[in-house]
DNA sequence: GCAATTTGCCAAAACGTTTTAGTAGGCTAT
DNA sequence: ATAGCCTACTAAAACGTTTTGGCAAATTGC
């Protein structure tokens, strides 16, 4: 700050040389490798001699040069985030939500995060770049598929990522996910449990692992129950926003056996809801939903008629970022990491008509009946 | 590629040198300058052996290292975007829109986004950061406030930045916006022409100068046409997400003189369509939101029925990023750009009820009359 | 055929740090 | 008294580029 040059830009370019270690060195009358070691925190520097060179380092308002300690540590401090640019998938908020996670724990850690789209067509000649040019430290990966060939890159290259989400590979690579197959699992047989014999399940796209093992989770459920595979429908949203969860709502009604509906995102759910409102008010139906714990979206309204498997995606964020640091700093095989649910069942989870408001209490649930 | 480390990480912090101008220099049997030369497209360097050079460059897989790059030239090819973090303002699809309009534009311009959120107690500190270490190139400023400090931080700092909006001072500095004050005064402009004597206008938070201009632009247009200040009543909503729209809207339906209602954005819009199918599904009504063609949002199931002012967040980004480009590679003060906003009429401006579907032609536009 | 110009290449300096391999000088133990 | 060891500092190399200033050889102009 300090002086006000004729127009923005004229600094940037001209004659605005920041103020280096030689000049603190001049300054002080000390070499700089006795500078850069007081400030590094090095024991070899006498106490008197550490403070004058913070102070004058804080008068002269010093920053280190970020680009020459790049050169010569090798370290960026930099983590890139490479997203599909395919008009949807940028804007989906959970992405966004992840990202708020991420961006929050970088600042904690003083990493930066490089953020980038580019089309799938590609999107490897960026990971390729930043991989080859010392750009970044390390990578996030986002929904992964299935041997991912991001995760196949990046563990052939060596360097430090963390995916979120699996891609389904055996072997140790970084990553943080939620139990996908098992809250599903265990939301199935929570239904099953409950009297339910028909449900729809509004999924993602299964290309994505996510998607796919929570549909696995459900299937398995209702096998272990003894009950054919055709208890449930499977409708799957390839775009998670948009009206999907309205529509597929609608068609998961067409069957009037269907007494439950699961959904893979709150979003969908909502949507849902408003299409069972607006198609069969009085039909019963009960409803459970992943829920992200979206900042968009408010739940509160349906707290009582919502089964709800709750996991924050900003969470999982902050451990992206924590995973991918601690590769960073440590040698050694990447982690995985699993962010707990937790589950909230609903008042009453046995058929209702949605329209009206739930009893406060309801009857037990009934026991599982093997077939 | 190629060499199959242990395990990720390793070749990072090991030994796993890469290529490097040296080995160019040393492979073909030339200077250093020479290869360097080459590559950038000197023209002191002979077509065989500019040749031979980019061949085996290619071969080896030889990428310039960024950070020397960027400490020799002190360019770094990095722009800074930070965010603030407050749990809601980070999720704003606005923003996301703009983002991905900016990062698909860097992309084609090869240049890098940095992506930071901070609080706003400790937001400053992160410009002064990028300012002096030499982190990034410029900056880009978003929903800015009247007289905001982060413009008046880096005008001083006399750095390259593009504010996404205008932040109301006089004077040259970059800015992309679109022409908030002059569309919705033509909005209100529009509705006092067919009629309209009593408004409603739920806008964003007007401590944020787009929300501000659109205010004035309502004020002024029904000044203009000798209505009182009454003829408008304003709502704000300070969070643009959420249930803003629809409780706004049952706000704005208390007054039974209501005839219009504005709305600064489709996501309001629609909540607040919502809120009049519920509440007064038979009460004439025309409704004019501004659409920022959010890519989240689809406004077709309300194509006749809503006026829209139009005007894509996503080419607004791509503005901004040529525009700080452009900054960085030419000296001089930044510039001011207009993106163009395009009017769609709904088929009937006049009352009517929302729950019909509008007959498809309807009468004329009656005259503006003076009051 | 010779001077002037152009062509094609290069050595060395510079960018601003960190790190390596020291070195004086004072202190301790014997 | 002396060998050995701390303490507090430093010179120089290194990181991998770009850029400056120059210099031979080839080409051109006359």
């Amino acid at each position: 700050m300090g002086r006000k040059p004729s127009h923005p830009g004229a600094a940037a370019r001209a004659g605005a040389r920041s103020v280096t270690i030689k000049d603190l060195a001049q300054e002080l009358g000390l070499s700089i490798t006795t500078i850069s070691r007081a400030l590094n925190g090095y024991p070899d520097v006498g106490d008197k001699t550490r403070e004058r060179i913070s102070e004058v380092a804080q008068r002269l308002g010093y920053r280190p040069n970020r680009n020459a300690q790049r050169l010569v540590t090798r370290r960026t401090h930099n983590v890139a985030w490479v997203q599909q640019d395919n008009d949807r998938k940028f804007v989906d908020p959970h992405f966004v939500e992840v990202m708020a996670g991420v961006l929050r724990g970088a600042r904690a850690l003083n990493y930066d995060v490089v953020l980038t789209s580019e089309t799938p067509e590609h999107e490897m000649s960026v990971y390729d770049r930043y991989v080859n040019d010392n750009s970044v430290d390390g990578f996030i990966v986002d929904l992964p598929r299935e041997n991912d060939r991001r995760v196949s890159f990046l563990l052939d290259a060596g360097r430090p990522f963390v995916v979120h989400g699996r891609d389904g590979r055996p072997g140790a690579y970084g990553w943080v996910d939620i139990d996908n197959y098992g809250n599903f699992y265990q939301l199935a047989r929570l239904f099953v449990a409950n009297g339910h014999r028909h449900l729809a399940f509004i999924n993602g796209d299964e290309s994505f692992t996510y998607a796919l093992h929570r549909r696995r989770g459900v299937d398995d459920a209702l096998a272990d129950a003894g009950l054919p595979p055709a208890s449930v429908r499977v409708l799957n949203s390839l775009h998670p926003m948009g009206d999907a969860g309205f529509g597929l709502t609608q068609q998961a009604l067409e069957d009037p056996r269907v007494t439950a509906i699961l959904y893979s995102s709150a979003l969908m759910a909502v949507e849902g809801h408003a299409a069972i409102v607006r198609n069969a008010p009085e039909r019963p139906l009960a409803i459970a939903t992943m829920d992200d714990e979206l900042h968009y979206i408010d739940l509160t309204p349906f707290a009582g008629q919502f089964t709800r498997v709750r996991s924050s995606l900003r969470e999982a964020g902050g451990a992206l970022i924590a995973e991918l640091v601690r590769q960073c700093n440590t040698p050694g095989p990447g982690r995985g990491v699993i962010v707990p649910s937790r589950f909230e069942v609903a008042a009453g989870l046995d058929p209702a008509p949605l329209a009206q408001p739930l009893p406060a209490a309801r009857r037990q649930a009934r026991k599982l009946q093997p077939a």
